[in-house]
DNA sequence: ATAAGGCTTCCAGTAACTGGAGGGTCAAGA
DNA sequence: TCTTGACCCTCCAGTTACTGGAAGCCTTAT
């Protein structure tokens, strides 16, 4: 199987999984004339890649987690060790951009948006931001 | 006032003051011997610029909104507009993170984390993910 | 005189690709 | 047989918003 066949089966585009061959991340087999060969083990390996990624694990995370996918017995405790971490790291990220969303639907529900130049936005960003946190806050 | 003095001031590094120099968001003065000076000004973009930062607004936003700060005949719904943009995308990451992170976490909470190499995580990232995700929507 | 600190510029690296240039390879149709 | 189009190859640059570090000047204090 060449490159673009491997790119289909996978859901990647061809860029990425040479990309990810450079990084030495998945490696391909080679024939006489250069090209890429991708047997359906190497196949699965990319799509396990693809499945992490679109979880949000990061490449390194990909490289442990494929690592332990190959080792028979690895202990289910180091890929929930992996898991768990990525975890908190999205729930601290969502915690985060609630708390803008919070401030910033705020600002925005209070600026007419017409033609004049007031404006609680700009009043927010030129320094009465901490304030309408603080206001927001008590809200809640 | 040096830079040293600006980034105190405004909670920016130097470092951070001398690129966005270097992208042309926020020029200086320089003094005769080539240091950089900085006006009461000068100091209050950068803390218009770090607000903006700091709510998740990209350095192209922040040209702009700041060149809406220092235009007294802006319209309001120009900043209004920038704004909501933003916000849409912030609520946008927000859901996709939900996403993953009700898959995670169901994952993760099925796995044992012992010695032993059965891992649902490791099911679900070669090849049972989708139905593991329709089993999740089902719950929910 | 020298040492400590602050200032300067410039280069490289970060994460994970993506786009494009320039150029081989292969199979099918005229 | 020639050519066309669809592949494939490598290498370089660009993306975002900085950050770290090297090499070297300026200033102030001891």
């Amino acid at each position: 199987m060449n490159i673009g066949d491997a790119a289909k089966a996978t859901g990647l585009s061809s860029k990425t999984i040479r990309y990810y061959e450079s990084i030495d991340l998945i490696a391909a087999d080679r024939q006489e004339n250069g090209y890429r060969t991708y047997t359906d083990a190497h196949v699965h390996k990319l799509r396990f890649v693809q499945r992490a990624r679109g979880l949000g694990f990061s490449i390194d995370d990909c490289r442990a987690l494929l690592s332990l996918y190959q080792d028979k017995h690895r202990a289910s405790a180091e890929v929930k060790n992996i898991a768990q971490k990525h975890l908190e790291e999205i729930e601290g990220k969502i915690a985060e951009l609630q708390d803008l969303q919070q401030t910033l639907s705020h600002l925005v529900e209070h600026c007419a948006g017409d033609h004049r130049p007031d404006c609680p936005i700009m009043d927010g960003l030129s320094g009465e931001l901490h304030e309408a946190s603080a206001k927001v806050a008590k809200l809640h």
